[in-house]
DNA sequence: CGACGAGTTGAATGACGTCAAACACAGTGG
DNA sequence: CCACTGTGTTTGACGTCATTCAACTCGTCG
């Protein structure tokens, strides 16, 4: 049964609209007027076309870095276009928001998927910044906290988890667009690859859980049948 | 070859000294003397016995937690004592300087293996602190930013590598007290936990690197013999 | 149409985990 | 000094889960 392939990952298709303010509270929660004003005025904003390179890996990290818009895949590289892939960021979003204060050199590879706006807030004028709005700083130790906390789940998983456990709790942290549907927003081989597993591994184990009337699959498209036992697998 | 077992694991044996200031700049950097002395006013310190717990994984955590002296697994306890190590900690170091701003939980469990001292720096506290300097908060920034990139190389090494590779890339990064030679700090079982993989499979690995003549090993010591090879096979 | 990329499926290999036994060493008490 | 015990490591045999390599399907783009 060669799951009919949906519309493959829709991608945002047109050009990006004009300059407009940068999507702050998403990114840090509500923010008073000066702050965010503060914040505009050190942001610079620029448009990148689909498969672009960010950063690279090892690059100099001297700013922060925004995704205002558009999808990004962050990975590892290999040779040639073999991305061994960890996330994909859907705009808008943090694409690095720790490199810049510690190694100053960014960690993994980053390249669009689809056109994107970024922005980058240089250390250099983000830090006297700070320094003068302390409030924004506790906030940036927040959002640096949860990537921990998120990295930290993400390493347990890959240490102790087996990979039926992996995808179960990935499924689990999928953001349902319906009653128990969810809608695969990567190619499949990113998803793999995210789980640290084969593709050829994923779809077995899509087909496994589907046997066991788990979940059903559809293309790009996921119905959760037993959310209960997906947990209960997910918890291994 | 049952490789001699040397002094297994040195212990502080002996009681904790008194009350003594706590080690700021080996955590946060120089400081200046008002910033040691107003983290020093808001640090709660305890002394805790063998085999304790400092906190568990899904705990409240309202404090940023000092480990500054002993050692301390971090991990995730299962059944019984079966602790899945994911780092060993000795003092003076963070123990958790991120769970208190984000989640709010810990996100591990934390058990001391000596006798400790820990130090507890209660957010509600630390917050107006670094208010009034913001300094500080910047320098706890970069920590965070720090501790964001290792789990990252973390998660990246568990995803995409093998367990040789791992093993090879851990071998790197420990500190050599020697030329050449390394001492092993912890249990190898805790090694191997930290590793992802099991105490077997980590015996049959060092002795398979011994026997490429790329290591030699006897008991907790291991001399690196090809540093160079040990890269390359680090690299995959 | 043919070429290409994504996904699926099958068979074979291999890496790693599990289980069980043996061994080394430290500490104990005779 | 010698058993005896407990913990940690090593080794071997075996099973299994996941990767690898290959073929094949489907849909899209030229």
């Amino acid at each position: 049964m060669p799951a009919t392939t949906l519309a493959a990952v829709p991608a945002t298709a047109t050009a990006l609209p004009a300059a407009s303010p940068l999507p702050w509270p998403v990114l840090l929660g509500p923010l008073t007027q000066a702050e965010t004003q503060a914040l505009e005025a050190c942001a610079v904003a620029r448009d990148l076309p689909e498969r672009a390179t960010v950063f690279a890996r090892g690059d100099a990290a001297t700013a922060l870095v925004v995704l205002v818009e558009g999808e990004v895949v962050l990975g590892q590289a290999g040779a040639g276009p073999a991305l061994k892939a960890q996330r994909v960021l859907r705009g808008p979003q943090w694409l690095d928001a720790a490199s810049a204060w510690a190694p100053h050199r960014h960690g993994c590879d980053a390249l669009t998927r689809t056109p994107c706006r970024v922005a980058r807030l240089p250390l250099a004028l983000l830090r006297p910044l700070l320094v003068q709005r302390p409030a924004l700083a506790l906030r940036l130790a927040e959002l640096l906290a949860r990537e921990v906390a998120r990295l930290g789940e993400q390493a347990h998983e890959l240490m102790h988890k087996d990979a039926p456990a992996r995808l179960a709790g990935w499924l689990r942290r999928q953001p349902d667009a319906g009653p128990g549907v969810l809608r695969l927003g990567e190619r499949k081989r990113d998803i793999a690859s995210q789980l640290g597993m084969t593709p050829e591994t994923l779809s077995r184990l899509m087909r496994s859980l589907s046997e066991q009337g788990l979940i059903a699959v559809r293309g790009y498209t996921v119905r959760v049948l037993d959310r209960r036992a997906l947990e209960r697998l997910a918890g291994a």
